[in-house]
DNA sequence: CGTCAGTTTGAGCGAGCTCAACGTGAGTGG
DNA sequence: CCACTCACGTTGAGCTCGCTCAAACTGACG
C-alpha cells in the first residue's frame, strides 16, 4: 500500500472537521454544516507521525494536500547544490503541500518535527467537491493566493532585512499563530532547531544564537533553549517594521 | 468608470484567444476549441500601457487577473518601511495579479516597463467558468502552484546564493522564458532599469552593475546597454547551479 | 559516565554595502 | 543646433554585517 495515511489509519484518532478545534483556521471556513461533512468523508485521519516521519518527500506523485492537527512540520527541498532549504514551518490549523499542485510532484519534502496530527485531503476529491461548492474552490484559491504574499514578504525580508529584523519578524509571526489557536502570543516554544530558523531565514545558526543573546540582553527576550518569552513586543515590533 | 481595461477599450486591438500567438503559455492550455471560446468571451482587451502606466495599484479591490500580450510588466509593493520591493517581472504569456485573490485586494502594484499589450480577466468569470470546466480549474490552481515554488526558488537564491549565481540565474530565466516565445535566448534585451534587478534581487544598483562588468570581462556576456548577448551558456549555467 | 547533536561564544575575514565621483545619452528649451 | 538637465549606469575606496573556522558548553540518551 503506498498511501501514508492510510497505512497510518488509526481507529481511536476519530476527529471529524466539525468538532475539530482548528476548523476555523483550515478549510471548512466559511462552508455550511451539510457542506462540512462532505469534506468531513474525503478528509483522511491517521496515526501520529513521529519526530523525523516524513509526510511525503520531494519528487514522489502528487496526490494530497495536508492539515496540521497538532505539532509542527516542517517543509524544505535539496536544491542542485546538495544544500537543504527549508521553505516554511506549519503549525496546526495550516494547510501543506499545495506546492505539489503544480507538477503533479511534491517539490518540497514535508517532516514532522515534532510529534503530529496530521490530516489528509486527497486533491482529486477536493477538486471535484470545489466544483460542487463554489466557496471551497474560492476558499482554495485564497489560501493559496497567501501563500503567495507571504513568500514574498519572505522574499522582502531576505534581501531588504538585517539579521535582527528577520528573527524578530519570525519570532512575532509564531507568536500571532498561537494567538490564532488560543495560545499565550508571549510563552512560546520554538519546534525547530537553531540551524532550521538558520536555513529558512537565510543566516547561519551562529548569527541566529548571536542574535537570541542580543535580543536576551537588550531586554527583549528570555530564552531558555526552545522555551521562549517574549518581555517586550513593541520593542520587537519596532525591530521588525511590522 | 473605474474598470482601467473598460476605460482603455479600443476597437483595433481586437485579438481572439484562440488566434493570439501566446495561448499555448497563457491560460487556454488543455481546453477545448469550444471551451477557449466561453474564456474568449470573458477576456477583455484595451488599448496598450505605455512605460510607468499602471496596471493595477496595491491596495484596490482585486477584481482581475491580467495576462501579459506584449512587452513587460513589474510587480512590486511597498513595504512598511517606505521601500519599494520588486516582486516579478511578467512576459508575454504570462499571468499576473493572483497575488490579489487571497485578500480581495492587490498586494502588489503593476506597472509597465515599456509599453505593453494586456487582456484581463475578471476573476468572478473565471471562477464561474472554473465550476464549469474543471481543466480550467485545475490549471489555475497549477498556475499558482508554480508561482508558489518560482518564490521559493527564489527565497533560495537570496538566502543562498552570490550575486553572481542571483544574477546568472535571472540572466539563464529570462533566456529560457525567451525561447518559450520562439525568440533567441542568446540575444536578449532586459526590460528593466539596473536597480529594478538589483531591487528583484536583494542587491544594490552597484553590485548589479559590478557583475555585469565582471561577466563581461569573463567573456561570459556581451552587454551593451539593455542589450546583452549570451556568449558562454555554460559557464553561465555553472554559475547560476541550474 | 561517555557520546553526540545542538547551541553558544570568540576571533578574524570578505562579499557586498555605502558614499562619492564621473560618464552617458535622451529629452528640453533657448 | 547647442547647452543644460536629469535619470541611469559605471567605477573606485573604505567599511560593516554576517560568514567561516574553532573551541567550549549543555543536556539527552545509551
Amino acid at each position: 500500500m503506498n498511501n501514508p495515511a492510510v497505512d497510518r489509519k488509526c481507529p481511536h484518532s476519530q476527529v471529524s472537521c466539525g468538532d475539530c478545534r482548528m476548523n476555523a483556521l483550515c478549510l471548512p471556513l466559511a462552508l455550511q454544516n451539510e457542506e462540512i461533512d462532505r469534506l468531513d468523508d474525503i478528509v483522511q485521519r491517521g496515526r501520529p507521525f513521529h519526530k523525523e516521519d516524513h509526510v511525503y518527500n520531494a519528487g514522489v506523485e502528487f496526490k494530497s494536500v495536508y492539515a496540521v492537527r497538532s505539532g509542527c512540520i516542517k517543509s524544505y527541498y535539496i536544491n542542485d547544490d546538495g544544500q537543504e532549504q527549508v521553505t516554511g514551518f506549519h503549525l496546526p490549523g495550516e494547510i501543506f503541500g499545495i506546492d505539489g499542485i503544480g507538477h503533479n510532484r511534491y517539490v518540497n519534502s514535508a517532516i514532522a518535527l515534532e510529534t503530529s496530527a496530521i490530516c489528509e485531503i486527497p486533491f482529486s476529491r477536493l477538486e471535484e467537491l470545489s466544483v460542487e461548492i463554489p466557496s471551497l474552490q474560492r476558499h482554495f484559491f485564497q489560501l493559496m493566493s497567501k501563500e503567495i504574499t507571504s513568500d514574498q514578504q519572505l522574499i522582502t525580508q531576505l534581501s531588504k532585512n538585517s539579521a535582527e529584523e528577520r528573527i524578530a519578524t519570525l519570532i512575532l509571526s509564531i507568536s500571532s499563530r498561537n494567538a490564532r489557536r488560543k495560545l499565550s502570543s508571549t510563552q512560546i516554544r520554538l519546534p525547530m532547531s537553531r540551524a532550521d530558523i538558520g536555513n529558512y531565514l537565510g543566516l547561519t545558526v551562529e548569527t541566529v544564537s548571536r542574535v537570541f543573546s542580543r535580543f536576551q540582553k537588550q531586554g527583549l527576550l528570555a530564552v531558555d533553549k526552545k522555551e521562549i518569552e517574549i518581555l517586550d513586543v513593541d520593542g520587537l515590533r519596532e525591530l521588525s517594521n511590522n
